[in-house]
DNA sequence: TCTTTACATAGTCAAAAACTATTCAAATTG
DNA sequence: CAATTTGAATAGTTTTTGACTATGTAAAGA
């Protein structure tokens, strides 16, 4: 336990270097008895004496009073720093922001944004996490990190979200299958076929969705919830599949060839948003990422 | 200006160390509103949401509130090293101490007094200042130390004392001088001779106050400030000089014999004190040292 | 000697911080 | 899945702290 104030320290410390309780005074904006007083309690509460007080000339510190005095200089600049660090993290756009996202979604769109986030705010630092819909809802929550980028489904009232961009999801096909012939794909079509299914939340739900959507029961031959075994494969001819988000250059890891249509008439499709903790009050770099986020993907649509 | 304390800090850091207000309220023994009120009050001065509250599940620190944390057990644990420091120089027998003594009296005994004193306090530190008895007074006044060693003529009443010693004052002649043939010498004897006045304060007025008792106007045909110039012009016969502190071998420094004899009938010893400031609250080492003191010059007087 | 200076003390009042009791929402349990 | 428990926030009250004005006091300085 702390038995003394800060306060007492800056009225001290003020009181020594000007070897005047009254100038200490004037100069704090106080009365002359508040910095007596906190200085007699100062001296009390740490028991010993810091200062000899004369009469009608100011007062010296002590020996003991000196070895303190230095201390506290000391103490009172690491406490301004604490101060200016808050301040920083909450109002400049210097510091340290952490945004996660959503697997699927990190690769394709993490590296264009935070290069050129990087660029505009040089002071800043931005960290990147990568979790499931799960994950990232509960970091949200725990303070892991203050932002997300991730599917606008089955989000709880308590996270709030910036809408980004829509993703359309699209079939895909080994380079060789015969439903390639036409423009885009009817869901129908695909009844017969087996299906690879990634197997992530809230992708599951929402590709399984699409299909009952359409009156369809998937045939599930594989599932997996990384992307990259997925479209593996589909490219070795186990299956089609159905994805939101597309790599460039339509290949597998090693080195199949894949086709891709869009699925024929209406489809619900993903929305993308940047999401947050309502409880959290944004800090300054917090809302210039977000606002950075939206102008970036503004931006991509118009191109 | 800083705008929070150290205890909205400590309660800060316990419920995030916890992770639960309730359980860090319980360590600091308060209730749970206060640790509550305390941080919320925090984060309004600094401006920066510190903690996410869950409900029934405790509290996480915001990747902000994780920055200013790490630094707040840092200003803490300053905190608290300035708080053991004050405790130590109140409290424990370790630490600096700044003993000053009259210049005279300083090469007589300071040596063998802080030699004793170093052997069985090692923690300690004692500092050496030499100076007028004025200058003794100014400087307990002022702080530059805590301690004089000096004689008990004179002093203002906020100055305490502690009785060490008596030092019987003497006459001092060159080594072939008539007056060695007696065992002591009357003052009234050196009427006729020139005097060599050390002319210190209070030592001038204390051996002109010893001439003018035995009803003797001394002829002073030197005075200095440095006993070892006295004693200079005492070895090559400008005179005689009346001391008090008598250093080992009598000879000055450059090389002439001196002799020595006692004052004949009653006189004005010299009364050596250790000095302090009346409203100087002491700290432990002082306490110590001044006891040692005593005892030293005791030990001495036995010997 | 008289005035000024500068710190301490006394007394009052407002702000801060502590407490108890209660509320509220999520997590856990039967 | 309703009931209970948990853990933080809020409301209202009391105590403590700190600031103020006015006054006292003793050394410094004119």
């Amino acid at each position: 336990m702390i038995r003394y104030s800060l306060r007492q320290l800056e009225y001290f410390v003020l009181a020594a270097g000007e070897g005047s309780v009254v100038k200490a005074a004037e100069r704090l904006n106080v009365s002359q008895p508040s910095v007596s007083a906190a200085i007699g309690k100062l001296e009390d509460q740490l028991g010993v004496q810091l200062l000899i007080r004369h009469h009608a000339a100011g007062v010296s510190t002590t020996p003991a009073g000196a070895q303190v005095l230095s201390q506290a200089r000391n103490l009172l600049q690491h406490a301004n720093e604490l101060q200016d660090l808050a301040a920083s993290t909450s109002q400049e756009i210097t510091g340290e922001v952490h945004l996660a996202s959503f697997v699927t979604l990190a690769p394709l769109f993490l590296p264009g944004l935070i290069d050129g986030f990087a660029v505009d705010y040089p002071g800043s630092r931005v960290h990147i996490h990568e979790a499931t819909q799960e994950h990232l809802i509960d970091g949200l929550r725990r303070g892991r990190f203050e932002l997300a980028l991730l599917y606008d489904v089955d989000l709880p009232e308590d996270i709030e979200t910036v809408a980004l961009t829509q993703l359309h999801p699209y079939v895909l096909l080994h380079a060789t299958h015969p439903l390639l012939k036409h423009d885009d794909v009817s869901l129908k079509d695909l009844e017969d076929e087996p299906m690879i299914l990634l197997d992530v939340a809230p992708s599951r739900t929402y590709f399984l969705g699409l299909m009952r959507a359409a009156g369809v029961e998937p045939d599930i031959a594989f599932s997996s919830p990384s992307m990259e075994l997925v479209r593996g494969l589909v490219g070795k001819g186990h299956g089609y599949s159905l994805l939101a988000t597309r790599p460039h250059g339509d290949v597998t890891y090693d080195g199949e060839p894949l086709g891709v249509r869009p699925i024929r008439g209406p489809v619900e499709t993903g929305r993308i948003v940047l999401a947050s903790l309502g409880k959290l009050r944004p800090t300054r770099l917090m809302q210039v990422l977000t606002a950075y986020c939206v102008q970036h993907f503004e931006d991509k649509r118009n191109q």
